[in-house]
DNA sequence: GCATTTGCCTAGTGATCGCTACAGAAAAAA
DNA sequence: TTTTTTCTGTAGCGATCACTAGGCAAATGC
């Protein structure tokens, strides 16, 4: 009775073959997953506290008894939305820690297309986990996001000991300081980007930051035009 | 009578010659200057938004038509409280820029200096400028101290090009993005530091982020203990 | 058909928001 | 002292907050 109602509705897996069993009261008039993605939209741009509930009835165009059936109360709203949007736009930088072959390519693709992602026309600028719960009355949402975001400046210096550890960095390299490094930049790439920084200017930005990894070549703070 | 009750009141400047003149009525029964700094500490942890009037007037040690009359609303309040936090706690980057001899010396200073104010003890952590109106609902607020932020690069760009004028960096070196370069780091610094991180920790990020400047030495990435 | 199940809509809950009217208290001016 | 001026405390304003009770609507099961 609690659970089920926050799950979508008609389908059931039952011995290991998915079997679409009718429901039994009226059928939901809404779609769940485009007032989802209305939620995470809103949640994105305004941020936990300043998105109220009347403001996901009125871009989810459902009424809040309609919202609170079939997502809960607020909070588990938020933690859903934060859970899909992970997946459905945050997770370029697992993906490219996972792909690329070193840490600094790894790295590097991340901060590229972080630079678009934060200014991708017709969504939200910047990153939700960054900035969607900083501010908060409660402490707990606030707090899930600080954990996320503590948790991927760890992934990144694990991909950065790996690295270290298969040759690609030199030993002495600062692993703890570089993946804090690389977790600035991207912090404060989000941050620039809701400030109204373009695309270019951020590739620009990350393409300098670059720099400070050991096996960058000279003179990195020379302006492409002239350096190439 | 509308601006006289947000200024303190007892002394009146009269032909050149500072006078104290009594007050006619009831004197405050608080000091404005400490009410005030509880203020800020206050909007400095937990922003503008969450920061409630009965939080202020519980912090402030005051009553809420006293807040009114001395600081005006809310919003007032806030304006002075960011007027007053960067003369106090926000000033050392512009301290930096203004006497230090280069460019690359006033930003090296400037993140040293932010590692330490950030996570100063006995305050919150971070800058109040960068976070305490991210998420707002009133638009207003958040743009006010979103110009502040981009007025700060733009400050950093206008000191770079002097020094590339002066002949202290490359002819071709990319003033804009070292500029954004440089805010990315204090901002990813800030929230690094209200996400826990130390003192140490932000030192050493700021260390990385200067090799990206032109005149940098090789390998910066090396862990101090080896390298230096 | 009828009963059951489930979702939607209206209308509201108590709590808190920013803010203020009003009366009493404390000072100087008369 | 009395009057005037200003501050303080109580108490409450309308608006909005997150959230929900209750009745109706729309589907299936019989």
């Amino acid at each position: 009775m609690v659970s089920r109602q926050q799950t979508e509705s008609g389908t059931t897996a039952r011995t290991g073959v998915e079997a679409v069993t009718k429901q039994r009261g009226r059928p939901r008039s809404f779609d769940r997953e485009t007032a989802l993605e209305k939620a995470i939209l809103a949640f994105w741009e305004h941020g936990y506290e300043a998105t109220s509930v009347s403001d996901l009835t009125r871009v989810m165009g459902i009424g809040a008894p309609s919202l609170y059936a079939a997502f809960g109360d607020k909070r588990s709203l938020f933690d859903e939305v934060v859970r899909v949007y992970g997946t459905r736009y945050g997770s370029f930088g697992e993906r490219a820690l996972a792909e690329e072959p070193t840490a600094r390519a790894a790295v590097e693709r991340m901060l590229r297309e972080a630079a678009a992602e934060y200014t991708a026309p017709g969504r939200p600028h910047g990153c939700l986990v960054i900035h969607a719960a900083t501010n908060c009355t409660s402490p707990e949402v606030e707090e899930d996001l600080r954990e996320r975001r503590n948790a991927n400046i760890a992934a990144f210096e694990s991909r950065m000991k790996a690295g270290i550890a298969a040759g690609e960095l030199p030993a002495g390299t600062d692993a703890a300081a570089l993946a804090r490094h690389t977790g600035a930049i991207v912090q404060g790439m989000s941050q620039q980007a809701r400030d109204g920084a373009t695309r270019e200017q951020l590739e620009a930005l990350a393409a300098l930051a670059m720099a400070v990894w050991p096996d960058s070549s000279a003179n990195p703070a020379r302006s492409r035009t002239e350096a190439g």
